[in-house]
DNA sequence: GCCTGATTTCTACCA
DNA sequence: ACTGGTAGAAATCAGGCG
């Protein structure tokens, strides 16, 4: 019999040396599926010296025969790696898991170069192989068994053929269960040995919401319902926000100190930690929404609530929020904990939400590169790259470059024109479109075509970039153009589709994930190359894309200007000039017939205004609303109070262009800062720990905050942001940082508010219309009648 | 020991 | 663990001064 399944979760085991694939689909009924795959050899290349007889190698290796009692097979075999014909050996092995053991061995034999793919796991390999995409439909011949596992699903299959791909665009009905949980410990950071879980919130798809709560401090029943709860909703996918870090780690402690098996998945296993950092759940999906928080630059500090209010989830202003020292009194007070229940549940509303807006781009990404989709999230964007380009390459044959490390030496990027300072009107940006992509498409800039200085020219001819003079071979088409190609013309396809489409439909959500995914892969193509962490690292690659780039951009900054239109700015791929339809329709065309470049006429501002740095500058456009680059306004290291002050400073100047109403403006809003009407919450500076916390070379206000809070019990890595607040008092600025949840307002130190944060964020504006720091300070004489009556 | 300017460290941004 | 180019604050260093 045959089954059309969609995919949701893979994994391998390995019984006696024989591997089988676990394969957990939906097929058409909806019903829950385990198809097992008994049929696929594992396998990994030995790579043959140019002179060598691959032959009289595998005589070698046959002669140790004994030594290698899972070796099944060797065939010779003819491939490309790095776009040249190479001669290799495949070795199939029976066991998996014995693959590391037997190339580290094989890798030996004379005549051998190097192993190749040996670290290409197992259910990769399956997926690869067979062209088995995340998120989508297959067709497979198959057998009823018996569940003699006793596994939770609705049948167990045996394979009977490898998969196959079917056309068919829309997912089956998922069931989807969001939990969060509350602990908390009377010091610091709850710890799971010791601190109970003290509140479960669960939700489903299916419209329930439930709240497993800890009596007094045993939670060994909030642990068992949960369960309970999970096993019996059955959910296909389970999300949370920061659960891979946090939550699960913690459960599974927990549960082991309580006596408890955390079976939350399809096959009574417990939760593991696998590739990328993630927690693994057999037959569910675990996605953790804080691994996709990345991909929003513009929510800084990425909570829960900050990532749900901006996505329009769950408005922060409408609710209360509970900072986690808070935890224990809320708990303890009777008053209180509904206030902590009710704040736990929206939470898990919020992760509902946020599985609602991002799950349509989690899944259309796993689909495109080929991760399964719980790992798709924790990948960075260099294996999410990386796993899309080892599907492509399997396609046309090139073996995958093994992991190396590498040293790393810095090659020349982009160009970034000096902004003329002062106000612009009338200023149009002018984009190229996909810029990086494009150049490697159309000088077959790619690993494989990459010609190194002692190889002679090939006949088809090379492309030789300026400057650096790395030449690529201009036929045939390279690696990076056939992928780069197929992406950008999955795009435009997409692009006149969306518009045809409602943006509430099902059809225009997928489409419009699909085209984002496509997207995030096609801009981090370049950057890929120069990665030392690659495993198609080139650095000339990089380096002649850029250097393309900047003569791209210079050339048509020529000839903008011979067309007489000024250039006030540009960076990397875009320019600004005095917007003047005609003559930017001649330049586009004429950039595109010189270069095969597509210029964008991205918009328009009424008016611009640029600081002397490079980088900065704000935009008035047509419809009233102001772009706003690199400025303090749009950094998530300056306080509130500053970057309010900058913005209204900009409309003001930008809007009304009245620099005195500016100015009055600030020296108003110090004065308030002065009177503590501005809410404590707006005076928090937050920062990233970059480092571990004894790396750091220098005291820095952040990290010393973030030591005291080490002290308090807090623990806190890499990666954490640390808010805090300026305390007054003596000393240097990092002795007055402290931790703003254990700090007051009547402790804070204001007066560096005034001169630290809002005066220079206000001056770097107002500078340019001859104010000085001084200038914006209130003035200390009592107002004049006059000015009185002008406010 | 104190002041000042130069240099280093650090973070977050832009494309 | 995608790249390089960039700004800007604060810490720290180095040298001059008396």
């Amino acid at each position: 019999m045959k089954k059309t399944f969609w995919l949701l979760d893979v994994n391998h085991e390995v019984k006696d040396h024989r591997p089988e694939v676990w394969i957990w689909g939906i097929d058409e009924e909806g019903k829950r599926i385990l198809i097992i795959d008994r049929n696929f050899l594992a396998y990994f290349y030995l790579l043959i010296k140019e002179k060598e007889n691959p032959q009289a190698v595998m005589e070698r290796i046959q002669t140790r025969k004994e030594d290698f009692p899972f070796l099944v097979k060797l065939k010779t075999v003819e491939k490309r790696f790095f776009g040249r014909p190479v001669k290799a050996i495949k070795v199939s092995c029976q066991d998996p898991d014995l693959i590391g053991r037997y190339s580290n061995v094989l890798r030996k034999v004379e005549g051998v170069e190097k192993c190749l793919e040996d670290d290409i796991r197992y259910s990769m390999r399956y997926l690869i192989d067979n062209d088995v995409t995340p998120c989508d439909w297959h067709e497979v011949k198959v057998e009823e068994t018996e569940n003699e596992l006793g596994v939770q699903v609705d049948g167990v299959y045996l394979a009977k053929s490898f998969p196959q791909g079917v056309r068919r665009t829309e997912a089956p009905q998922l069931r989807i269960l969001g939990f969060s949980m509350i602990c908390f410990s009377p010091k610091g950071t709850p710890k799971p040995e010791k601190n109970p879980v003290a509140i479960i919130s669960v939700a489903t798809n299916a419209g329930d919401e439930v709240q497993f709560v800890a009596e007094d401090s045993d939670d060994k029943p909030v642990l068992e319902s949960f369960i309970k709860y999970v096993r019996r909703f059955d959910p296909d996918i389970l999300v949370g926000y920061g659960t891979n870090r946090q939550d699960w780690p913690y459960l599974l402690v927990r549960s082991r100190k309580l006596g408890v098996d955390l079976y939350v998945d399809r096959a009574k296993t417990e939760p593991h930690r696998s590739v990328f950092g993630h927690v693994s759940v057999m037959g569910r999906v675990n996605i953790d929404f804080f691994d996709f928080a990345e991909d929003f630059p513009e929510v800084k500090v990425k909570t829960l609530e900050n990532v749900a209010d901006f996505l329009g989830v769950m408005k922060l202003e409408k609710r209360k929020i509970i900072e986690d020292v808070d935890f224990l009194t809320y708990w303890q007070s009777p008053e209180k904990r509904p206030l902590l229940l009710k704040f736990s549940k929206e939470n898990t509303q919020c992760v509902m939400g946020i599985a609602d807006a991002m799950l349509d781009f989690a899944m259309q990404l796993s689909n495109l590169v080929g991760l399964p989709l719980d790992y798709v999230g924790t990948a960075a964007v260099g294996f999410r790259v990386e796993w899309f380009l080892i599907r492509r390459a399997y396609k046309i044959g090139e073996l995958i470059p093994e992991r190396v490390e590498r040293p790393y030496f810095p090659y020349v990027g982009a160009i970034v024109l000096e902004p003329k300072p002062g106000v612009h009107e009338d200023i149009a940006v002018l984009d190229f479109k996909a810029m990086y992509p494009n150049i490697m498409i159309t000088q077959n800039v790619s690993p494989d075509t990459y010609v190194s200085p002692t190889e002679p020219e090939p006949p088809g001819g090379v492309n030789v970039a300026p400057e650096v003079n790395h030449r690529f071979r201009a036929e045939p088409p390279g690696f990076y153009k056939k992928v780069l190609s197929h992406l950008i013309d999955v795009r435009d396809e997409i692009t006149p589709k969306l518009e045809k489409l409602s943006p509430k439909s099902a059809e225009y959500r997928v489409l419009d994930a699909r085209q984002k995914a496509v997207k995030v892969i096609t801009n981090a193509s370049y950057g890929y190359t120069g990665w030392i962490g690659a495993r198609w690292y080139i650095k000339p690659v990089a380096e002649a894309t850029t250097a393309w780039g900047r003569q791209t951009i210079l050339n048509t900054i020529e000839l903008s200007k011979k067309s007489g239109l000024e250039v006030v700015y540009g960076d990397t791929d875009s320019i600004f000039v005095k917007d003047d339809p005609e003559k930017i329709k001649k330049i586009s065309e004429e950039v595109g017939r010189k270069f095969g470049l597509e210029i964008k006429h991205d918009k328009i501002y009424v008016r611009v205004l640029f600081t002397e740095a490079k980088k900065r500058y704000c935009g008035l456009l047509p419809d009233g609303r102001l772009d706003i680059v690199g400025l303090e306004v749009v950094r998530g290291d300056w306080a509130e109070v500053a970057k309010k002050v900058q913005e209204r400073v900009l409309e003001i100047i930008l809007k009304e262009q009245k620099p005195e109403k500016a100015v009055k403006f600030v020296r108003q809003y110090i004065s308030d800062l002065r009177q503590k009407t501005v809410p404590y919450r707006n005076l928090i500076i937050w920062k990233t720990l970059t480092k571990p916390i004894e790396k750091y070379a220098v005291r820095a206000p952040h990290v010393e905050a973030a030591r005291t809070l080490m002290k308090e019990g807090w623990d806190l890595s890499m990666g954490d942001k640390i808010g805090y607040v300026i305390v007054a008092g003596p000393g240097r600025l990092y002795e007055k940082a402290k931790p703003y949840v254990l700090a007051s307002y009547d402790e804070v130190d204001l007066e560096y508010y005034v001169s630290n944060q809002v005066v220079p964020a206000a001056a770097r504006i107002l500078a340019m219309f001859g104010v000085t720091k001084e200038g914006l300070l209130p003035s200390k004489t009592p107002k004049t009648l006059l000015e009185f009556m002008e406010d």
